[in-house]
DNA sequence: ACGGCGCTTGCAAACGATTACATCTCGGGC
DNA sequence: GCCCGAGATGTAATCGTTTGCAAGCGCCGT
């Protein structure tokens, strides 16, 4: 009888009725000893440690999902995965989630190519049975484009931010970095001060701009969109400005930009710092290595991660956490310089 | 009576019931009309669309999941997930999957720190509830690790691969990317051509040496592991030798190395490619923006990404796919040229 | 000796979808 | 007029786990 119901599932995974089966005791028993070994007998507690071994036992994800109502996976929404800037942040958000029993979804709020993809891409993962939370990256979506969903799971925003939605942060005191920035620059005696911007648009564009107003009156500004192009580009219209009037420092506001109008500037033939010193955003690994290590402000990306990982999980766990501002670090390399 | 049950329920999600109730038909019905419309009657799938829309109704996917027996979710291992290499290895996978329904989990086949790691990490996804499928880009992990479950999911590897395992592979020729970089060297009239390796166990370094030796006779290398800083000290060991002898062009086994090579060099007032051509592995994005941007052999990574979950959901159909070879291309930038 | 309490354990009802099977209806061929 | 099959829908079992409830058991205090 038996022996012929165990010849029938022999090939198929072991399930909880298995591992009960052959520990003599019923289902309920080896859920707990499984979940809650406290509240089993020690006997009991190993007779069922041996069934599972024997029987090679993997709890069914879906199973105890469907049963429990959660999903036990969290999603990062980045506006571009294919951009690095996000590996190490995801790297923080995986080890935080894993540890805390979570797996770590991805997706892009931009599906490729289509301009109206955001909106599509969000309905997938607005959805309390596919995560139960959602830690977005992408300050571009809009409040309206979150209310489509009545019962979206808990969410936090990470890295960017929507402004007036209130939604927990955590996210770097931009602000406070491009200042640190003008300080440092104007503590070298530079006096004219320019910036290459990201997006008008862009939050992390609008807070690194307004740092350095903080500190500096109505610094002039190339526009860009954070990458190595637009820094290049901001460099070919420095370079055609006449050299006693335009700035002799620049503020990057990424450390691509900067590294771009570095490169640009350099296979001009003028010297960085000699003739203009540059500051980058973020401390992105590469920069460090470039024949002018550059000068920037660093951004934990790291830790970000992990730190809006365990923000979620305190929403998921019913509190209502505080934002999380972390503050930015200069990082003195040789790009900066004091002026001739 | 009606109106109290759905007074009961209604902050709670809507289910297949409530969808039936309202489009005054069974579940059954209800589910058909959703998952293969063409079985229902056309005035049936209308009062369904209503009831689905009046309701706010979304599917609970764990319900489908444990239902059917599968997960709807792909896990990506990849050795270090803070390494920008991979991220757009990943936007191709994700846009893959996605398109086909399912979701993207990533995973860390090393934990933090942890040496002994790789084991413990490869568990939790090993595991066929947890994901229908696998892409391992770790050629580190050994068959035995694989071994330890019985009834894990379809596996493919991606960029990297395991010697003598018998696992669908989605590589690029390596070896016939570091031959094209020593013909173009050659070519150029290079005849003291050098390089610097990854990791000697590394599957990458091994194919990359190979393609070498089909064109060079013994040339000479310096160790590394594919990062920066291992470039510059392949500089620095380049510089100490006597220029009579030294190589006067470097194949680096990946960008960054030689990046980290050609920094290093700069920074001792050396010239590239004046005093030494430099080419790189891999065509990362920001090698092409250096003050000499470095020429190097691109590897289509996006499209690598996405013909691994092809590939992977072709397996998971049932089919045994063929191994697909990339192919790299040289692409030609400043950092090459004839020998002085 | 007895009532009650606490610790273990089992029974069975959920969770919300899919799907094999049964049922019903309608129309056409003979 | 009758039968058969195709098409549309309903009924109910099923996926594997968790968990509220109740029952069994032994021990202690009085």
């Amino acid at each position: 009888m038996d022996d012929a119901e165990i010849q029938l599932r022999q090939s198929a995974p072991a399930r909880l009725a298995d591992v009960a089966r052959v520990a003599g005791v019923s289902v309920a028993t080896v859920s707990r000893a499984l979940s809650r070994p406290a509240v089993v007998s020690p006997d009991t507690r190993d007779a069922v440690a041996r069934a599972v071994r024997a029987t090679g036992y993997r709890m069914n994800v879906a199973a105890r999902n469907l049963r429990q109502g959660r999903t036990g996976a969290v999603v990062a929404l980045v506006p571009n995965l294919g951009n690095p800037f996000f590996a190490k942040i995801l790297a923080g958000m995986g080890a935080a989630l894993n540890a805390a029993g979570y797996d770590l979804l991805v997706g892009d709020t931009m599906e490729p190519g289509e301009p109206g993809g955001r909106h599509r891409a969000l309905r997938r993962f607005l959805d309390p049975s596919r995560a139960d939370g959602i830690i977005l990256l992408d300050g571009q979506v809009t409040a309206d484009d979150l209310a489509v969903m009545p019962g979206a799971p808990p969410l936090v925003m990470a890295c960017e931010w929507i402004d007036g939605a209130d939604i927990p942060r955590v996210v770097l005191d931009n602000a406070a970095g491009t200042e640190l920035a003008a300080r440092h620059l104007w503590s070298l005696g530079h006096r004219r001060i320019g910036w290459i911007g990201g997006p008008e648009s862009n939050v992390l564009h609008r807070a690194r701009a307004d740092g350095l107003r903080r500190v500096l009156t109505d610094p002039p500004g190339y526009p860009g969109d954070f990458s190595l192009q637009s820094g290049a580009e901001a460099a070919l219209r420095w370079l055609s400005q006449p050299p006693e009037t335009r700035p002799t420092a620049i503020v990057g506001f990424s450390d691509e930009a900067a590294a771009g109008f570095m490169g640009e500037v350099q296979r001009h033939g003028l010297s960085v710092p000699g003739d203009v010193s540059v500051i980058g955003f973020d401390a992105i690994d590469w920069v460090a290595h470039l024949p002018v290590p550059l000068t920037t402000i660093r951004q934990p990306k790291r830790d970000l991660g992990r730190l809006a990982a365990t923000t979620l999980l305190e929403l998921i766990g019913g509190h209502r956490p505080a934002d999380r501002i972390l503050t930015p670090e200069l990082i003195c390399r040789q790009s900066t310089a004091a002026p001739v």
